[in-house]
DNA sequence: ATACCGATCCTTACTATGTAAAGGGGGGCG
DNA sequence: CGCCCCCCTTTACATAGTAAGGATCGGTAT
C-alpha cells in the first residue's frame, strides 16, 4: 500500500524554504537529501522531480535565493544613496541565512541574481555614478566580507554556542561605519 | 603480504600540501579520503593518524594555511603600509589556493591564524593606530571580499574553464584603489 | 641475538549519502 | 470506463567517512 500524496504538495520554494531552515539551524553539512525529504514530509527522491539536477541545483537555488536583493529606485535620488540601501539590503538578506553564505561567497551570480547586479549596475549609472560596474565590484566585495567576518564572530559555526542570529549591533556600527569610507572612496 | 611501508613517510605536511592541490585542481568537492590516500600513494585511513580528527581536522588545518600570514614589521614604519602589506599577503595567500577559499571565509580563525591576527593588531597598535581591533576586522573583510568577488568572476568555479588562476591584473588594480580608500577611512 | 613495543600503515566492515531506474496510484480527459 | 500523465515511492548501487582490529617495521632492553 504504498504510494500515498503527501498532504499538501511540494513546491520548488517549499523545498528552498525547508533547505535553508536545516541548513541555518544545522549547518550546510546536515542538509541531506532524505533530512530535506523528512522535512517536506516525503521520500527523498521526490525532490528530483522539481530541482532535476538534485543536489547542486538545490545549492545553486540557495545561493541564488540569499544573494537576490531588490531596492526601490525611487526611494533614494544619489547614487551615494542607492548603494547604500544596496548595501544594507544584501547584508540583511545574508545574515538572515548565514547556514549557506560559503554558497553565497563562493558561487557566480547566476538566474535572477544576476539580473538583479545588472540592475543595480543601471540604477547606479542613471543617477550619475561613474564606473558604475567597478562601484557594484566593491560593494559587493565589502558586504561580503562584513558579512562573512561579523558570521564567524558570531560564533555561528561554533556548534554548541546559543548565538543564533548573527546580527549584532557592533556588527552593525563597523558595516556603517566602513560603508561610508567606501562610497566616499568611490567618489574619486 | 599486506602492509607495505610507503615510499616515503606520510606527515601532516605532505597530508596538507595534496589535499590544497586536490582541492585547487578538482574543487572541494573531489576532495576525499580515499583520493587523498591515492594521491599520497598511501591507504585512506593512515591519514587519520595524523591528523586524528579525520576530516574535520584537515578542513580547519586547510582553512588555517591559507590564512596564517605574516608580515616583517621592519619592513614599513607607518600603520598605513603595514595595514596595506598585510592586507596584500592576505590576498596573496588566498588566492594561492582558492579551492579552499569557501573554508577560509567560513571558519573562525583558530591556532596560528588566530596568532597572526593578534600580532597584526599589536602591530598596528605599536605603530600608532588607534582602534586597531576594529581597523583588523575591516582589512579582513576587505580582503574576504575581495577574494571572493575576484575568484567568481575568474569563473574558478566553472568545472570547463581553463583559469586556473584566480588572478588578474584588473583585480589587483581594483584591490589596491579600493585598499587606498579603507586605510583613508580608518584614520578618520 | 631475542623478545618485546610503540609508531605507522593496512584490511575489513558499517553507516550515510547522492542518484539512476523503474514502479504505482490518482485524477482528468476521451 | 479506460487511458495517460504527473507526482511520488521503491529499490539498488557507487561512493563517502570512519570505527575496530591487525600487520609490519624500527628500535630498545634483556
Amino acid at each position: 500500500m504504498p504510494a500515498k500524496r503527501p498532504p499538501v504538495p511540494l513546491s520548488r520554494e517549499r523545498i528552498i524554504d525547508a533547505a535553508l531552515h536545516i541548513a541555518d539551524g544545522q549547518g550546510l553539512r546536515r542538509l541531506t537529501m532524505r533530512r530535506l525529504g523528512d522535512a517536506l514530509q516525503v521520500e527523498a527522491m521526490a525532490i528530483y522531480h522539481h530541482l532535476p539536477r538534485g543536489k547542486e541545483a538545490l545549492m545553486d537555488a540557495l545561493a541564488e535565493h540569499v544573494t537576490t536583493v531588490q531596492v526601490d529606485p525611487a526611494a533614494a535620488a544619489t547614487w551615494q544613496d542607492r548603494a547604500r540601501a544596496w548595501a544594507r539590503a544584501s547584508r540583511a538578506a545574508l545574515l538572515e541565512h548565514p547556514g549557506v553564505l560559503s554558497l553565497a561567497l563562493t558561487k557566480p551570480p547566476k538566474g535572477s541574481a544576476l539580473i538583479a547586479i545588472t540592475e543595480q549596475i543601471e540604477q547606479l549609472r542613471e543617477s550619475g555614478a561613474g564606473d558604475p560596474a567597478g562601484a557594484v565590484r566593491a560593494l559587493r566585495a565589502y558586504v561580503f566580507g562584513s558579512v562573512a567576518v561579523e558570521v564567524q564572530q558570531s560564533g555561528w559555526a561554533d556548534p554548541d554556542a546559543e548565538v543564533r542570529d548573527a546580527r549584532t549591533a557592533e556588527g552593525e556600527r563597523d558595516f556603517e561605519h566602513g560603508l561610508d569610507a567606501l562610497v566616499a572612496g568611490l567618489g574619486g
